[in-house]
DNA sequence: GCCGTTTTCGGCCCGACTGTTTTCAGTCG
């Protein structure tokens, strides 16, 4: 049992016992619960396995829910949760995703009317029914009926290269309204996490009416959902949903804290600013009536003790004890990065030619690139066999004569085949300057067999690093069945490197799995996998993550110059 | 249900907006 299904199985109860009204700090320590098995990088159910009791060190697992958790690994669920599935239909949890219902009103309809389904939900609306139940009127069966309608458009969380393009282009032209004084993307957005549920902007003025009616009538909104004094929201023409705050100029940092998350983190300082004698709140810090800080989030986290704190960090992993110690690390970033080493040309899926390629990383002020297109099994790119592929690396070893201030390495992003061989024989491997092992195919084999094909491929002595290596998608595709500890372990051992995929629908390692290699001391790699010229644009993308990690430019092996890249590459190199 | 330099009970983050009320509960972030 993955960490994701032991989470799901926890936010499920929680869900649940909010419907059965339970004591909302229980249903809280159910929320924390998953979040924290969520975030580890180690197999929960065999950490579980090998020793009970370590469960409990965990934050947020205590006694019960540590016994519940082991339950659930030997048998797939635990008797609360059968429980609370006998008294609640599914469905329930299925209406409770719609905007605006929530447990108290699913609960109420399913009392009231005997609603356990949206089908149902929908042909109550329709029939007049909701809006006689007390504590509901025609407004909310209207709004009821709009949310089922718009539910396959809107709610979907969007990849962070979309959220990032809809948000700047919205703060840029806020930023232009005569009385802004600033204005800032924050959110899930701001902390570039990959994928964002909807978007918050943030905007300094005196006067809230000319920012609001500028969003109002912008070519990217298609409506206004809410809007009051100081808060509006709307819907952008794609279905995201983006909330604009406008607070008054001293109240900016606070503001921007606050609606930058995480929740979690903004959790854990308002904790802390409760026992130092403070209350925060969106306005400020302020002991009694009097305004301690505001303005900016620095002067906030100073009077709390405490050092700006990047918001990729703000995740409430230990970020806030990090920064009492002075020990936020000076997070990797972009105009670090030198060198990009996985990327595709026209000779399989790319769509722009080798010399294309190396100049459009010169542009973009890169010291050393490698060519990496796939190898023959990936066949629908027209992947490479032996003999095309060295007749490609002769001809890139040629071009790349015409360069002197950019290293060309001769790549291959070569499979590792579903019996666990390389996809292409040694000797053909040996010839690469730089050789990038996946897996592309049979990405459900059982756990076992995917690891057999990692360790494989990295006791192969021409693998210099492991490219996406969970093969997940984004929102779209779970990863393979890792033992990331044992991969991880083997690639220490071997010097094999492990890449963060830049694309955003890759993004893989993970930041959590990335922070993990790092801390077994494996360098990392961050690459876009371009296809085209504008692929290398993607790099931000790979750089987020990797400062998601906590990671800085001494852990990435291509932000360093390029002698000393090379001096961390394998001996067979 | 978790947690502890105010330790084994009694806390647990805070405010805006909406709809349905007529002073507030529910939802959301």
């Amino acid at each position: 049992m993955i960490n994701a299904e032991i989470a799901e199985a926890l936010e499920e109860t929680a869900q649940l016992l909010e419907l059965q009204g339970a004591n909302s700090f229980r249903i809280r320590a159910y929320r924390n619960a998953a979040h924290t098995i969520a975030d580890q990088s180690e197999s929960v159910a065999q950490l579980a396995l090998d020793d009970p009791e370590s469960l409990r060190s965990l934050p947020g697992i205590g006694a019960d829910i540590s016994t519940k958790i082991i339950q659930l690994i030997k048998t797939g669920s635990f008797p609360l949760l059968l429980e609370l599935r006998q008294e609640f239909p599914s469905g329930l949890l299925e209406m409770m995703k719609l905007p605006g219902l929530g447990a108290k009103k699913a609960s109420l309809l399913y009392r009231e009317l005997k609603i356990t389904s949206l089908a149902e939900l929908q042909a109550a609306a329709e029939a007049g029914q909701i809006a006689q139940v007390k504590g509901f009127g025609k407004k909310s069966e209207q709004a009821i009926l709009a949310a089922i309608s718009e539910r396959e458009s809107v709610g979907q969380r969007v990849l962070i290269s979309t959220a990032r393009q809809f948000a700047q282009q919205i703060v840029d032209d806020l930023r232009k309204v005569p009385g802004v004084k600033q204005c800032s993307e924050a959110g899930s957005a701001r902390r570039w996490k990959e994928t964002c549920g909807d978007l918050d902007i943030l905007v300094s003025a005196e006067d809230a009416v000319p920012v609001m009616d500028r969003l109002a009538k912008h070519p990217l909104v298609a409506s206004v959902l809410s809007r009051g004094p100081t808060k509006q929201r709307v819907r952008l023409v794609d279905g995201i949903e983006l909330d604009l705050r406008v607070v008054p100029e001293e109240s900016f940092g606070a503001a921007l804290l606050y609606f930058t998350g995480s929740k979690e983190h903004n959790v854990e300082v308002r904790k802390r600013a409760v026992e130092q004698g403070y209350r925060l709140n969106e306005y400020g810090l302020f002991r009694g009536e009097e305004s301690i800080a505001g303005k900016t989030e620095e002067e906030i986290y100073q009077a709390l003790g405490l050092t700006w704190i990047p918001p990729e960090l703000r995740e409430n992993r230990g970020e806030i004890e990090q920064s009492e110690r002075g020990e936020i690390p000076k997070l990797i970033t972009l105009e670090e990065m030198r060198g990009d080493l996985h990327m595709h040309t026209t000779a399989t899926d790319g769509t722009a030619s080798i010399r294309e390629m190396i100049e459009a990383a010169r542009e973009r002020g890169l010291d050393y690139i490698a060519i990496t297109d796939h190898s023959q099994r990936v066949s629908m790119a027209r992947g490479l066999d032996p003999v095309r592929l060295r007749a490609h690396w002769a001809e890139i070893r040629k071009i790349r004569e015409e360069y002197t201030d950019i290293e060309v390495l001769c790549g291959i992003e070569c499979d590792i085949l579903e019996d666990a061989r390389m996809d292409l024989p040694d000797d053909v491997l040996a010839e690469a300057d730089w050789v990038i092992a996946v897996l592309h195919y049979g990405l459900k084999q059982p756990g076992e067999q995917i690891m057999k094909r990692l360790l494989n491929a990295i006791r192969n002595p021409y693998v210099c690093v492991i490219g996406h290596p969970s093969g997940r998608l984004v929102s779209r595709r779970a990863g393979a069945d890792i033992a990331w500890g044992d991969l991880f372990k083997a690639a220490a051992d071997h010097g094999v490197m492990m890449e963060i995929n830049a694309d955003p629908h890759r993004l893989d390692l993970n930041d959590v799995h990335a922070a993990a290699a790092r801390d077994m001391g494996i360098p990392i790699v961050i690459s876009t996998d371009a296809h085209s010229q504008g692929g290398l644009d993607l790099m931000v993308y790979g750089v987020a993550q990797a400062r998601r990690a906590g990671l800085t430019k001494k852990d990435v092996a291509n932000a360093q110059p390029f002698a000393k890249f090379k001096r961390l590459l394998r001996t067979s190199h």
